[in-house]
DNA sequence: CTTTTTCCTATCGGATAGGTAGGAATTAAA
DNA sequence: TTTAATTCCTACCTATCCGATAGGAAAAAG
C-alpha cells in the first residue's frame, strides 16, 4: 500500500502537472524546460487540503530526489524540472516509499541479500521478481502526465 | 513489501506442498483431497530455521483464512486442504498482509472510500487500479505450486 | 527592513511489526 | 492411565515507523 506521503505527493504534484502544461499549452513551448513559475505551498494546501507542514517535508523529499526544483523567498514556491512525461510515477514512489518490489531480494534500486536463502533455487524470489516486473510495467511506463488526465473529459479532481 | 509473517509463510507452505505432492506421487493420487499424514510445526521449523512460536500463529491464520488443515497431539500437525493448484498466492498474502491494492480505494477484498477524492474522476486511482490488476495477473495465476518448481532441476531449497 | 517563502532539525504520539510467555485442550502411544 | 507431543488461545512486550507538528534560520522580493 503506498503511503500517506506518496498519495499527497501525487496530489500536490497533480497541481504543478496541470498548471506546468497549461503554460506550456500558452506559451506555445511545449518543449521548454523547467517552469519559470513556481508554485507556493499554500497555494497547493488550497487546491488539495492537507497538513502545510507534512506536504513540506514531502516536496523536499521531491527536491532531493530531482523532480522538482524550488525558489526561496516572496513569490517563490516549487516546480517541475522536467516535462511531465518525463516522470514516470516509480521515481515518485521510490523516493517516498522506497522499494517498488515485494522482497529486497528482488529489487532494483534498494537490493539487499535475503538471509536463509539460495536466491538461485528459490521458488518465492522468481515468483515475486515476477509480481516486481509486472508492476514496473505500469510504473515505469505511466508518468506524471497521466495523473492529469481524466476520462471522458470530466472535471478536474485530486 | 511482503511482511515477515507472508515470507515465512510461503517457507512453510513450501514444505507442505513438496510432502503433499510426493504423497500424491507414491500413492498414485494426484486428485486425491487433503493429505492425512500432517507436518508438524517442529519438522517445519527444522527445514527453514525460525521462531517456532511465531510460526505458530503463522499457521493459525492460514488456518482460519481456509487454506490449511490440522491434527491436534501426538502425530498431528498441519496439512492442505486443497491441491497445491487450487490456493493462489494472492490468497496467502491477504490473510497474513491483508490488500495486495496500493490503494484502499481500488482494492477488491478490503475496500475502503478515499476521503478527498471524486473516484469517478480521479487519475490517481485509474492508474493504481492498473498496478493491481497487473498484481493480480500474477498473484491469481500463480499458485502453492509454483513455490515448489525449481528452475533447471537444480536442488531444492527456500 | 518587512513580508513571504523555502529550508533545516528536532520532537512526538499512536500504531504496527515482529516476536515472546504461559498455559489449556487434545490426542497417541507406552 | 499416565506421559509426551502437539495444536490452540490470550496476553504481552519492545522497537521501529508513520503521520504530523514546532520553532526557527536563510533567502529573496519589494
Amino acid at each position: 500500500m503506498l503511503s500517506k506521503k506518496a498519495q499527497y505527493a501525487f496530489r500536490a504534484l497533480s497541481t504543478l502537472v496541470r498548471r506546468d502544461l497549461a503554460r506550456r499549452n500558452e506559451q506555445n513551448a511545449p518543449d521548454s524546460s523547467a517552469s519559470d513559475t513556481p508554485t507556493s505551498i499554500s497555494d497547493m494546501v488550497q487546491i488539495h487540503p492537507m497538513s502545510t507542514k507534512f506536504l513540506e517535508t514531502i516536496l523536499l523529499d521531491l527536491k532531493r530526489g530531482g523532480i522538482l526544483g524550488s525558489k526561496k523567498g516572496k513569490g517563490g514556491g516549487y516546480y517541475l524540472l522536467k516535462h511531465p512525461d518525463d516522470t514516470p510515477l516509480a521515481q515518485v514512489i521510490r523516493i517516498l516509499d522506497g522499494p517498488i518490489a515485494p522482497l529486497p531480494c528482488v529489487s532494483l534500486h534498494f537490493y539487499e541479500r535475503c538471509h536463509d536463502c539460495n536466491e538461485a533455487v528459490c521458488g518465492l524470489n522468481r515468483l515475486m521478481a515476477e509480481v516486481r516486473d509486472a508492476n514496473l510495467a505500469v510504473l515505469e511506463q505511466r508518468t506524471l502526465s497521466d495523473l492529469a488526465v481524466h476520462p471522458e473529459g470530466a472535471a478536474a479532481s485530486t
